[in-house]
DNA sequence: ATTATATTTTAGGCAAATCTAAAAATTTAA
DNA sequence: TTAAATTTTTAGATTTGCCTAAAATATAAT
């Protein structure tokens, strides 16, 4: 009954490339896990002969109930040991993902249930994504847009940055702005797209597009 | 360079019984494993040409010291995680072992040396047994003796119990002996080994000899 | 609609970590 | 000190997860 950590790896890229594109191909799924098709396929059998995926050859295949659970659980696991690593440890969220892909395959379901008890049934991880409860709902999270999206002089707060990198985490770092920061657009270029915003009611700067855009943010809460 | 979590389970194993009987034969090993002799002698010729034991054939083996250092290196994990549970997560000592066997295999140096700092660099696990620092140094114990061996009306410090199973542990918390306890023995019984003993300089029990020689005290601290 | 291209699967192999059964070496005991 | 018992090792398989190269199928393009 236990599932090992390739299988976990598995289910989860799964999961994670049926919420981007609705559905899943062998070859997506090798680059994601930065292997080859054909192993991919060898592996699809046998999840499929454990229930776990619902396979058919040369027609695709898609998360059963049950695997859907399985990965949901891992996505659990790696959200909150974040949090943990974070808040408690104090790693910057641009270091921890490595060491939460270790942590997520821990196998005590009681273990995660306390370290979620312990840091306050946080409802996201570090990098603004949702954490699913212990039966793997995921509570209806506040709808969030692309930065550039906001109306100019209406105030929003960042709820997530995507993706991070190293070098945005800097640049984001050096501007003060991070998950929680309450930002209002002053004003919008058009010419290069750039947005002149103001951070925590204080300072004024500018961004470009490409940092806008990978900037999330809530006007709501 | 990376060693299996199996060849760290095997270091680890040999690491054990040499500090018990300052010796180990393959048998042993597999008994501690679980495994067969002969799953033995297939890693043992791995870790040899990895340079973490040293091997002859029908002669014997032991660490060297890179396969000491490993070693070390992952009783300190596991024990510092230890740590975590019992004092932060709050799971009785009895619970955490088996947690910590897979805690222990995580990679990351930093956040064994982070979680050290969080923890407040302690010396000892739950158990009562001494967590080698980032160097993988035991810094020296205190003197611990099994409590028969203490003086009547000498009071002592409960540092450890050996061997920890969920009976003992049911019967020392019922008469609330923990580590850290003050202990004095106020009679010593012949007919049976027993012992009447004071508990934190309040009210007195009796314990049975199979008990008292489960539990390790120090007079120094 | 047929060919060309791209995707997916099969076939056959490899390395790690285990196993069983049998052989070899060592130790113990008569 | 040789025979018996024990321990350890070898030989040969198995399972898991991956690989490459080649074949099968599906999709796109003329």
């Amino acid at each position: 009954m236990k599932i090992s950590i390739s299988k976990e790896n598995h289910l989860k890229a799964i999961f994670h490339l049926e919420s981007d594109h609705g559905t899943v191909t062998t070859n997506e799924l090798a680059a994601a896990l930065h292997t080859r098709p054909a192993s991919i396929t060898d592996m699809l059998k046998k999840l499929q002969k454990e229930g776990l995926v619902l396979y058919e050859r040369y027609k695709g295949f898609s998360l059963s109930q049950d695997g859907k659970m399985a990965a949901v659980q891992i996505i659990r696991n790696h959200r909150l040991w974040e949090c943990f690593l974070v808040d408690h440890l104090d790693f910057d969220w641009s270091q921890v993902h490595e060491m939460a892909e270790e942590l997520e395959h821990l196998t005590s379901r009681k273990l995660i249930d306390r370290l979620d008890f312990f840091l306050g049934f946080p409802r996201t991880d570090p990098h603004g994504d949702p954490i699913p409860d212990s039966d793997g709902k995921f509570t209806r999270q506040i709808a969030q847009i692309p930065l550039p999206n906001l109306l100019t002089g209406k105030e929003a707060t960042v709820t997530a940055i995507r993706p991070q990198t190293d070098q945005i985490l800097e640049l984001l770092q050096h501007k003060k702005i991070k998950i929680g920061t309450r930002i209002t657009i002053r004003k919008k270029f058009d010419f290069d797209d750039s947005l002149e915003i103001e951070v925590d009611g204080g300072a004024s700067t500018t961004v470009s597009a490409l940092v806008a855009k990978n900037i999330y943010v809530s006007v709501q809460k």
